[in-house]
DNA sequence: TTTGCTTTTTTCATATCGTGAAAAATAAAA
DNA sequence: TTTTATTTTTCACGATATGAAAAAAGCAAA
């Protein structure tokens, strides 16, 4: 049972330099345009295959052998009726085995890590949790002036940063709901304590894609949220960045964000989701 | 804008005769082989290039470059602190993309979700392929004890509420070949092993409307499950909930099966479908 | 039916490019 | 250090992927 370690290896293959322009020696330009197809399929499809062949510039005796094979696994299926080509279900059943390996917050680290490292302020995901914010991951800045959220807490959605990016995307009939069951407790003078405060604010959040609790519900603390999308376009968590208005002046608010919307995207795309359209 | 039929050319080249034993000419055997690489990656992930190689038994320089060129697409990934393969999100996204062909997933994510909180339990849908049920869709509970399929899922069709749900509506034609051809593996002591009593139970099912999935699977789940049909009267599709036998008692059967059926038709109405005359 | 047109499969000759063996490189263990 | 286990890379060969073009198959008109 060897468990050899070699990481620099492979992982100094990964994007450093010489990847766009060098044709990478060690890959397979069959296999790699066959897979451009596969890829091109999944985002076109229901195209016959003069149709793929036009739009793909290629010869339609390759593409047409490509798809057969690709058929032959369950990887791509053929509409007999229709005539036309489409993702088939053994693909499914292959890319689900994707998210069996880590959870959201294992796949959030990570991203958590490099967001805290630009932004130097620390970086927190949170879910959604009964209309309230959990607190799940948290990578602390090294600053010695730190906003800090232990993991496991609970806030309310209104006076976080992470829960008015989760608002802003929910439809009227939630929020509706939303306000029904929940008062809006006031922890601050800057708490927005009225239902059309909020919505003022979560319209703004939504123009600007980013989140921003500015000492909403700590004095003396700001917090920069983003949205993260699962699959089936739903925002499911959020990723912030939160630390003392000593640091967080009106000047860093737009970097932060944009770091934060980032980083934020990054998730989605790792967990497969994106925004609904 | 020409909107040709010629089904039959393809469709003859299904699976009919001929397949297993002629290597089919228009195949081509490296992009086939890759795909084979990707498939059995996909279940044994996170292994090493050398153990994937003996257990493909292939030499280690061609796996190598199939890997590398499936992961400059994001196809697989390369876990570099632990050396080893898995399967990449690309894979993820390209495969979810199966489920937008038909509108079926979308249509039944509220009908899933109003479900769940009407019961409180985890409500699933899945689909027919290839004689197996393939769980396409979840809405979970809130509760902390849950029962969890993840998409992407295979089951057989015996020994799931959903799978038995489908098989009640089949033809006797159908059935046969089923039994032909599958073997009814046994999992718990509750499951159904033999074809008669699959029958019996398949019987019960169609005066009953749902079926009823008695820890045939996993001990300690039931689950309750109806079929839903598309706009030729077939059943195409299942919904089920599905929890721990605490939860679900004998007494709480008939209205959750009144749920899920009513679930079910809902969505069928929605995909324009209704059982067979 | 027959004719014409479009899309798809199949054939075929060519040289590209994928392949495995083995060497080199790299990392971990001794 | 040396040894051992992996992994990348090199290299020469020939299997095989490729595009052009022909054949087959469908469809839509006469």
């Amino acid at each position: 049972m060897k468990q050899t370690l070699q990481a620099e290896t492979r992982r100094a293959r990964g994007r450093p330099r010489g990847w766009d322009d060098k044709t990478d020696q060690n890959t397979i330009k069959s296999l790699d345009r066959a897979m451009l197809v596969f890829e091109f399929l999944s985002e076109a499809q229901g195209r016959s295959l003069s149709a793929l062949a036009s739009d793909m510039d290629q010869s339609p005796a390759t593409l047409y052998r490509i798809l057969v094979t690709l058929e032959g696994r369950g990887l791509v299926e053929f509409d007999p009726d229709l005539q036309v080509w489409h993702i088939g279900p053994r693909a499914f059943v292959i890319g689900a085995r994707y998210l069996q390996r880590t959870s959201l917050v294992e796949r959030a680290r990570p991203i958590l890590r490099r967001l805290m490292q630009e932004t130097g302020e620390t970086a927190n995901l949170g879910i959604e949790q009964n209309a309230k914010v959990l607190f799940v991951s948290q990578v602390e800045t090294q600053a010695n002036i730190r906003a800090f959220f232990p993991p496991g807490t609970l806030s309310p959605m209104h006076s976080s940063g992470i829960g008015k990016a989760l608002l802003a995307q929910k439809d009227a009939e939630w929020l509706a709901r939303f306000s029904a069951s929940q008062t809006l407790e006031t922890f601050t003078p800057h708490t927005l304590t009225t239902s059309t405060a909020l919505q003022a604010d979560l319209a703004e959040t939504r123009t600007r894609g980013y989140a921003i609790d500015a000492e909403e519900k700590n004095i003396g603390m700001r917090c920069i949220a983003a949205p993260v999308f699962d699959l089936n376009g739903e925002a499911v968590a959020g990723i912030s960045v939160s630390g003392p208005t000593s640091r967080i002046g009106t000047a860093a608010i737009e970097p932060l964000g944009a770091a934060v919307l980032e980083a934020a995207q990054a998730l989605s795309r790792a967990i497969g989701g994106a925004p609904k359209a």
